[in-house]
DNA sequence: AAAGAATGAGACGGTCATGTCTCATTCGGT
DNA sequence: ACCGAATGAGACATGACCGTCTCATTCTTT
C-alpha cells in the first residue's frame, strides 16, 4: 500500500509550492502558473496535478496563510498579560505572515464569487477581541472602533512586510517600528 | 481654427475618463479596457484615441493621482503651525486620494520596467520633511524613522480607504481615525 | 530486475484582453 | 446647409495564459 507514502511526499511538495507561490506572487499578483511551476522546481504538468488550477492554488494558499496566522495568534497568546503585551507578541509572530496576509487581502477582493473563506472571520474576531479587550481594561483609547483597529493592524502589517522588501525599512527594526507606532502613536509623550 | 475648442472637450473628456478609471480599477485592478471604457460612457475605440493603451492610461492615471496628492498637500499648509496639526490636515485633504494612491502603489510594483515617475520622490520627500520637522520640534518620537513613518501613512490612508469601501468604517469618521492613530496610538494615555 | 506511480516536456484548443483597423454616423463650426 | 473632425460599432489579428492531454522518462517499491 504505497498511498501513504505517496501522501506524505505529496504533502511535502504542497508545502514547499506554497511557499514559492507565496514569495512571487506577493512581489506581483499576476505571476503565471508556469513561473510558480518554474520557481518550485516542478512542471507546470505537476503543479496542475496538485491545484486544480491557479484559482485552487490561490484558495490553497488562503488555507495555509490563515493557519499560518492563527498559529501565530496562538504563539503570541493573546490572553495573556495585559493587551499590550499581547499586541506586540503578536506583531512579532506574525511578521513572517504579513506579505502572504497583504496579498490575500488584495486578491480577495479580486475573488467577487462571494465565496469567502470562513477562516477570516475567525482571524477578526480574535484580534478584535484581543483590542477590546485592551480598551474594556482601561488600556486602550475607546474612541477607536476596535473593527478600524484590526483593519489598522493589517494596514500596517501589509505597509510594513513591503516597506522590508523594498529595503526601505530594516528587518530587524520592523517588530519595533510596527508595534510602537502602532500603540503609542507618533507623538512624543513623557509618561507611558 | 477649432483647435482650442476641441483640446478643451479632450480635457473634460480626459478628466471624467480618469476619474472612472480610477474608480473602477481601485476596486478591481484587472478591470478591462472595455469596462473602462463604458463605464466613462464612450467606446473603447474612443478610449484609445486618447490612451495609446491600458499602460499609458495607467500612466496618466499615475500623474493625475500625483498631482492630486501634492494639491492636497498644498492645501494642508504642511509648513504651517506644528507639525501634528498639518498632518492632521493632510489626513484630511489625502482622504479622497488614499483610494487611488493605494491603487498606485501596488501597481507601481506591478510596473517592474524600473521607469518610476520621478513625482512619488517629491510627494514622499515632503512627506519625511514633515515627520523630520516634528521630530525636530521635539513633537514627535524619534526612534520611528521619518522612512518608516511615511510608508506607514501610506498604509493606514489605503487600509482606511479600504475599510470604508468595505463598510467597516464609516466615512465621516475616517480623517479622525487615521489621525488619531497615527498621532497617538492605539494606547489610553492622560495627557495630551 | 520488474511493475507501477510520479514526473517532465511539449503539443493542442480555448478563452480573454489588447491593439489596430475600417466604415458609417453624429456632432460642431462656418 | 455643408464640411471636417470626432465618435461608435464592430471586425480582425495577435499574444498571453490557462486547462487538458499524451508520451517518454525517471523514481520508487517490491
Amino acid at each position: 500500500m504505497s498511498h501513504s507514502v505517496s501522501l506524505c511526499l505529496m504533502a511535502v511538495d504542497r508545502e514547499h509550492v506554497l511557499t514559492e507561490a507565496a514569495a512571487l506572487l506577493t512581489r506581483r499578483s499576476t505571476t503565471s502558473m508556469d513561473e510558480i511551476a518554474r520557481a518550485a522546481g516542478i512542471s507546470r504538468a505537476t503543479l496542475h496535478r496538485h491545484f486544480a488550477g491557479r484559482d485552487a492554488l490561490i484558495r490553497a494558499l488562503e488555507e495555509h496563510g490563515i493557519e499560518r496566522f492563527a498559529r501565530a495568534m496562538d504563539a503570541a497568546r493573546l490572553d495573556d498579560g495585559d493587551a499590550a503585551g499581547a499586541l506586540r507578541r503578536l506583531v512579532r509572530e506574525a511578521e513572517p505572515v504579513a506579505g502572504v496576509l497583504a496579498f490575500l487581502f488584495t486578491e480577495n477582493q479580486l475573488f467577487e464569487s462571494g465565496t469567502v473563506n470562513a477562516g477570516w472571520a475567525r482571524l477578526d474576531a480574535r484580534l478584535t477581541a484581543l483590542f477590546r479587550r485592551g480598551q474594556e481594561e482601561g488600556d486602550f483609547r475607546v474612541d477607536l472602533s476596535s473593527a478600524w483597529l484590526t483593519e489598522a493592524f493589517y494596514g500596517l502589517l501589509g505597509a510594513g512586510a513591503w516597506a522590508v522588501h523594498e529595503g526601505r525599512v530594516a528587518r530587524n527594526d520592523l517588530d519595533h517600528s510596527i508595534a510602537e507606532l502602532l500603540l503609542g502613536g507618533i507623538r512624543r509623550s513623557m509618561e507611558k
